[in-house]
DNA sequence: GCTAGCACTCGGTAGAATTGACTGCTAACA
DNA sequence: TGTTAGCAGTCAATTCTACCGAGTGCTAGC
């Protein structure tokens, strides 16, 4: 992928007078309320500034020059750039998650109950919910896991089941077709031999199969070469995309619509962008910032969820640049600890 | 469901004269097209039809008395109502699949592999590719399959995995999290005891479980009861949705887009719909046919895939009522038929 | 350094006028 | 009787024109 060319926000040179942060600010929060260009006046009336509107002008004319602010036509009033969000994010005072939002991930997390799978599934529609943009929920790969079972399952002469537990709780499961018949004595001794083979030992771990030329053997060798085979990269990354239906309401313009939803369509994808985000320690990757073009008019939130202390994937929100940047962080960090604290507390539980 | 209300097209008393339904037609066609309302000139120009606009007229306003057609208002032309595109629909010679399509199902069938999950959500991708519509595949439930192989894998003292193999080659895993601490070797007791008592019985026989009060029989107890006490209807049902930023394109509105994708997202309802349209014998539901108001404005596609002619699935396609019927139909059949035919075949390929 | 004031720009809107794609109807015709 | 040409009428869509108003940049004065 062409896109590591993400860079953590420079933080020096990036501060402002305190006027000028002031109206800076004003024009953000006012812009994402209304998405409208903000003027001048409206500025000077609604931060407590005790200035003019005349005043507030020379100011953005500065704050322009410096790339914060952009103005769509000559008579138009200011939009922040994503250099402006980008101060507006990093000088925002951590929000608080509202009283209805509160109780509703209180309640889920009283009431989740289930596989890692479905309760991922379910806090990407929580997520999604709560904020009302579209959420992506990232399980970690079960790369490093080690093997905790292996299970050769007979279907019929030609047709068996690899099935693999991890220590991780994961399941995985391959076909195995090969063309000669074998007995179910056979497939079974396949399957005690797999066992004594694999367990313990994780995916990169190379381990010596039999040489012999018999059935069982050659059970073995697929076996083991079908379960190594696995994509380099993040082969059993699991993706959970929830309220991709508000990609309509929270974008405007159906081929920004369109081309939202195509990426959200390819996983892979997702899961790079939001794991790059999260390497670079962003929490919040406002239009082009991470480097993807066709994500330009987007942002993205994410938040690391951790089982104790270890990174176990990550939950996100995609909204558009004028996102209602407090209230999603806020949501994305409540829900990704509460998450984390539900997988390390999962075996004291009934 | 309060959605039941799905009939079988009358065939009977939908006969038009001869010319009436080459009118017909010529608007649909047009109407498909275009987008557009379609007028008398219009169609009595394309359809070869030796009359003038003015006799066109006066059959499209019988045509409009009957509910083939509608006019949005005075001075527009006509487009197709529901009825008018179910006559053309129940009138349709079947389209042949375009070259270009039938290429890349012949070489996405010939280069496909790996378990049925995978194969399933591919073929989705493919359908939404050839016909640009958004695609919808069900995977069969496993309710009646028997089980083949029942696992009782030790993740930790208070927590085991469940690890379920069906006939069918489905893999499903279930968490255990007693409150006591259970040994290894309980653990493996209890595993080969569940072996015992439910392999080759399906999600459907009730077993008889020990009564014992020890770990082992609280650990069976527990086992059978979160294997059986499955959602009565189509838990295990698996459904892949493809190209849903099709919706984008070819719905308009969005309103609609949104509408739709909101719909998309609850699987549950998706799998209840395609397989209600399914039940009637239905290959296309249009407009309001099948009941389900939300989606007025589309018509669904559906074609059974069956193993050896057991049901065990359905390809659908999602379009407007506009859509290309002839086209999508083609591939739905055709797509349906190589899938049928893929899984049938599955253990004689390498 | 701040502000009031002013001229200027330019997108958006409202209304009127125009266009053009239709229709339905009717009278004449085969 | 069915078909057609012709015509008047309807109505959405388009174009235009004028105008409004939000907002700017600049400047002179405090």
């Amino acid at each position: 992928m062409a896109r590591r060319v993400v860079r953590k926000p420079t933080k020096v040179l990036m501060d402002l007078d305190a006027r000028k942060a002031t109206i800076l600010k004003a024009v953000v929060v006012e812009h994402i309320d209304t998405a409208q260009p903000v003027g001048s006046s409206a500025v000077a009336a609604s931060a407590d500034l005790d200035v003019s509107s005349a005043t507030v002008r020379s100011e953005m004319v500065a704050l322009e020059r410096e790339g914060y602010l952009a103005q769509p036509h000559t008579s138009a009033g200011r939009i922040p750039t994503d250099k402006g969000y980008r101060y507006f994010v990093d000088h925002l005072q951590s929000g608080v998650l509202g009283a209805v939002q509160q109780q509703q991930v209180k309640e889920f997390f009283a009431g989740v109950r289930g596989e890692v799978e479905e309760v991922l599934e379910q806090t990407s529609t929580l997520l999604s919910q709560m904020t009302s943009y579209t959420s992506v929920v990232v399980g970690a790969s079960h790369a490093h896991a080690t093997i905790l079972s292996v299970q050769l399952v007979n279907l019929d002469a030609h047709h068996h089941l690899l099935v693999t537990v991890f220590s991780d709780g994961s399941v995985v499961k391959h076909s195995l077709t090969p063309s000669y018949a074998a007995t179910p004595k056979e497939v079974m001794e396949a399957s005690r031999q797999l066992n004594a083979l694999l367990i313990n030992t994780s995916l990169e771990t190379r381990v010596q199969v039999p040489s012999r030329r018999d059935h069982e053997a050659d059970l073995v060798r697929e076996a083991v070469s079908i379960l190594h085979a696995q994509q380099p990269v993040m082969e059993g990354e699991q993706v959970f995309i929830g309220g991709s239906s508000r990609v309509a309401e929270v974008f405007d313009g159906v081929e920004t619509v369109r081309q939202v939803l195509a990426i959200l369509e390819q996983e892979l994808l997702v899961v790079s962008l939001v794991q790059d985000i999260l390497d670079q320690g962003l929490s919040v990757a406002i239009g082009s910032e991470h480097g993807f073009e066709p994500l330009a008019t987007c942002a993205l939130i994410v938040a690391p969820v951790t089982i104790d202390g270890v990174p176990a994937g990550a939950v996100g929100l995609l909204g558009p640049t004028r996102m209602k940047y407090r209230e999603a962080m806020a949501a994305a960090e409540v829900v990704s600890a509460r998450l984390s604290r539900h997988f390390a507390g999962a075996d004291d539980r009934g």
